[in-house]
DNA sequence: TATTTGATTCTT
DNA sequence: AGAATCAAATAT
């Protein structure tokens, strides 16, 4: 029987952005470029969540860079970084409540593909795909491939780069998957409070 | 209109 | 520790 890929529906990013950031890890993010395929397991995601949060640069306001924050989730934000790399985003929760989950690293065939730059210079992204509808099942989108986690697999970090956020730049909400060793776990002795 | 900044990465 | 490099945000 031949298998059906399982695009990821906008309902699914229509929820609370730090549930669907945790569930991204262990999706894949699929790129088609000219026919080629390319797919990549998502291994690292950060949370940016609505007005309140500060390095949310929703944050700031509604402006044309955020605007596509405020719409539907499910859509691509794309922006430039530093002059020179791109970070990809997908817009979560309702019209209106400008939050989006970062991708920050994929294994492409085993291969780790760490920082949202490189990500996007892997995969070809620039800011051509900002708003890009992401639920198409087409040039780019998110699939479900099956991977099933366990418990722990996935932990919480604060987020990256974004010291001038004050309180909220240390909210739990970078979220990767580990290999679980002893070493590992003797490491992890805080909960951070997120949820499972 | 001018200056500063930044959800990064690479080199020194 | 600092450079690269520029669009968007902020100050003027």
């Amino acid at each position: 029987m031949k298998p059906t890929k399982k695009v990821l529906p906008r309902p699914y990013f229509n929820r609370p952005t730090v549930e669907v950031a945790r569930s991204l890890i262990g999706k894949y993010l699929v790129r088609e470029i000219d026919g080629r395929v390319l797919a990549g397991k998502i291994v690292e995601v950060e949370a940016y969540v609505g007005p309140e949060d500060k390095a949310c640069h929703a944050s700031k306001g509604r402006t044309q860079r955020t605007d596509v924050m405020f719409g539907p989730a499910g859509v691509a934000y794309v922006y430039l970084i530093y002059g020179m790399y791109h970070c990809l985003n997908v817009v979560t929760e309702r019209e209106e409540f400008p939050s989006a989950v970062l991708i920050r690293a994929i294994e492409i065939d085993g291969e780790l593909t760490d920082g949202p730059g490189r990500l996007c210079r892997a995969l070809q992204i620039d800011r051509r795909l900002n708003r890009a509808d992401l639920t198409t099942g087409e040039s780019i989108w998110f699939e479900d491939r099956g991977v099933a986690l366990k418990r722990g697999d996935v932990s919480a970090f604060p987020r990256i780069g974004v010291e001038y956020a004050g309180e909220w730049a240390q909210k739990p909400w970078r979220f990767r998957l580990c290999r679980i060793t002893p070493s590992t776990r003797a490491g992890r002795t805080k909960k951070q409070g997120v949820p499972d």
